[in-house]
DNA sequence: TGCTGGCACTCCTGCCTCGCGACTGCTAAG
DNA sequence: CTTAGCAGTCGCGAGGCAGGAGTGCCAGCA
């Protein structure tokens, strides 16, 4: 079924390996890749000529830019594009990236921020690019227990411990804090709310069950808003990052002020954050390219996103942020595979 | 009471002030200072032809550097120490970056992973330079309470809460668990241990309170180890950082391999702790100069770190890191003032 | 019609040179 | 001890030049 309007035409077999071998060639050495080095480099049988003639409509076709009259050409936004969705093909993982993952897993802590940061760590390394990593979203959780703690009669911690384990806090204060109340209403609202979902459990009901414990009023006030503010479902997501220096083994990253714009973004989470947001929605990989960022500080970029689940939910994401000429199919394995044990992991880590 | 040997002569006073001088000026354009600048821009009363002579001496002295023949003088890593040392004029603190850091502190949050991640970025922006926090070790901190959670019949959460109101969990897992054993034992061990400092508390104390409390003995076991695990004392302070991009502003770090080297270095929290471990057993600030960082990675660079405290110990330092030629006043006022402002933060945290 | 060799043209790149400017150290005089 | 003057050193940037890579076009050939 094809498209009623193809925004391009479909590429001939020739063009489209030119293609290819043009960003094969580009990802590997960083230099504009010309004609010749085509014709000797790969088993094309056909002359340089031939091959000027294909790149020159391949450049006519938005795939290639010459980034001078006198040099070679490099793929465009749209000629990655084509690459990732249509010609490059998939890439086993290595083996002793394979193991490397593994190992890593096998000794992982069961603290999903622990988890968190030594695959953000795991994911730099073995992609020599700047790896983050979205950790769950409080609201993707469910409700799994909660403690208020009588610390003394004036000051108490509300814990609550959801299903990956995580454990949100909150102190209160209140004067003539009696223990047993305490644990009263920790085993109401236990019983209550087991096993929901953070983000169904409202003020209004964690109201109405706190109220039937039969606390004074304003205590009551207090324990309702601890709990609620321990189980507040709006707080972004953290970013974890990590692989930053491997920027600067990029040849387009030389230039300093491109440099420091992206430094700036990786240091700020909530711009992380913003550009694989989206991401979370779709079930499998995404890849962005350059422009389709939409960003302007960082049209020199890609960014591969994976999204790992818990349980039957899409819980974040993994993400590898490079320059364009990235090796995507290597990237993609990667970020998978990873993403892979991580489902294992937290699948295990799950407390029941 | 001079020195018997005093490893360099007194500086009279009028090298004392080129050097300040020279140091000030360097600070501030980043070039090599020459004779002429100086008379100059500075009424010294001397003509340039005696400030050759000075310098020349300074230099001998080693307290300047010529990066070569043609060019004007910099301040050596001892230059740099008798700065700091002796010639430095206190610099209070500029109005608005006081009500910055008080406005900052005065809506922070009281969950010490926040405080310490806003403190660090706190540190960065106004520094303008890379700025990392070292948080509390857990062995600083006292024990408050611990809760044993039953989350199933199989599984359950020992939670550990310090005088930070910092919370540690760990997980155990055990067959036929009883809800109020472990509300029983947990009562037992917050009697025992209530106030106590972490490091104090050993397995073998903590296995005998467990033993009293009459539990079956593999029990026993996994609940000593899930408590002990859950205050692990050894675990090594995290380190939050922020600002790496500042450094690109640096002409010093306009070369990348430089860059790259410490780009390196601040992603690894263990070498960033390594640099001011030391710096924690003293009472006030520290400064350290280019080679005595020790490191042979960052001798362009120098770091200032204030420890904060709570209650009657010190718990952590506030750090600056920047090239060598950075302002030693203005950040030596500025983390100190942000520390002074984060013990007060602390003391207020406290839960009794 | 498609492919190819040849050729003129463009433009980047690295290299070299050279002159300018900044700063020093020295010397001799005040 | 200070200072003016001066010769000497060296880095740095501008300018020019040669080399090389790559292109587009054209004419001829299968």
């Amino acid at each position: 079924m094809p498209d009623p309007i193809p925004p391009r035409p479909e590429l001939d077999k020739r063009k489209a390996f030119i293609l290819a071998t043009v960003v094969y060639e580009y990802v590997a050495t960083a230099e504009p890749v010309g004609s010749n080095t085509l014709t000797q480099k790969y088993n094309l049988g056909v002359s340089s000529a031939t091959i000027r003639n294909e790149m020159a409509e391949l450049e006519a076709g938005g795939y290639l830019v010459q980034p001078h009259t006198s040099a070679g050409r490099i793929p465009s936004d749209a000629g990655y594009r084509t690459y990732v969705d249509q010609l490059m093909r998939p890439e086993p993982l290595q083996i002793d990236e394979q193991r490397r993952i593994q190992d890593e897993f096998r000794e992982a802590s069961r603290e999903l921020d622990d988890v968190i940061e030594h695959t953000t760590r795991l994911l730099g390394q073995l992609s020599r690019n700047v790896a983050f990593v979205v950790a769950p979203a409080r609201d993707s959780q469910t409700f799994r227990h909660v403690q208020l703690i009588w610390l003394s009669e004036r000051t108490g911690l509300a814990i609550v411990v959801t299903s990956l384990g995580v454990v949100a806090q909150h102190p209160f204060e209140h004067p003539g804090l009696v223990a047993d109340d305490l644990t009263r209403l920790s085993n109401r609202l236990n019983m209550t709310f087991a096993g929901r979902s953070l983000r169904e459990i409202g003020a209004h009901e964690t109201a109405a069950v706190v109220r039937d414990a039969g606390l004074v009023d304003d205590l009551a006030h207090v324990l309702v808003r601890a709990f609620a503010d321990a189980m507040r479902a709006d707080v972004p997501p953290a970013v974890a990052s990590s692989g930053a220096q491997h920027l600067l083994d990029q040849p387009e990253f030389q230039d300093l002020r491109k440099l420091r714009s992206i430094l700036r973004i990786i240091e700020e989470q909530k711009v992380l954050y913003d550009l694989v947001a989206d991401s979370m929605a779709s079930e499998g990989p995404t890849i962005k390219i350059g422009h389709e960022l939409g960003s302007d500080d960082i049209t020199e970029c890609s960014i591969v996103t994976v999204p790992y689940r818990f349980g039957d939910e899409t819980v974040g994401v993994l993400a590898i942020l490079g320059p364009r000429r990235m090796p995507y199919a290597r990237l993609l394995a990667l970020a998978t595979g990873t993403a892979n044990s991580l489902n294992r992991h937290l699948a295990n880590t799950d407390i029941r």
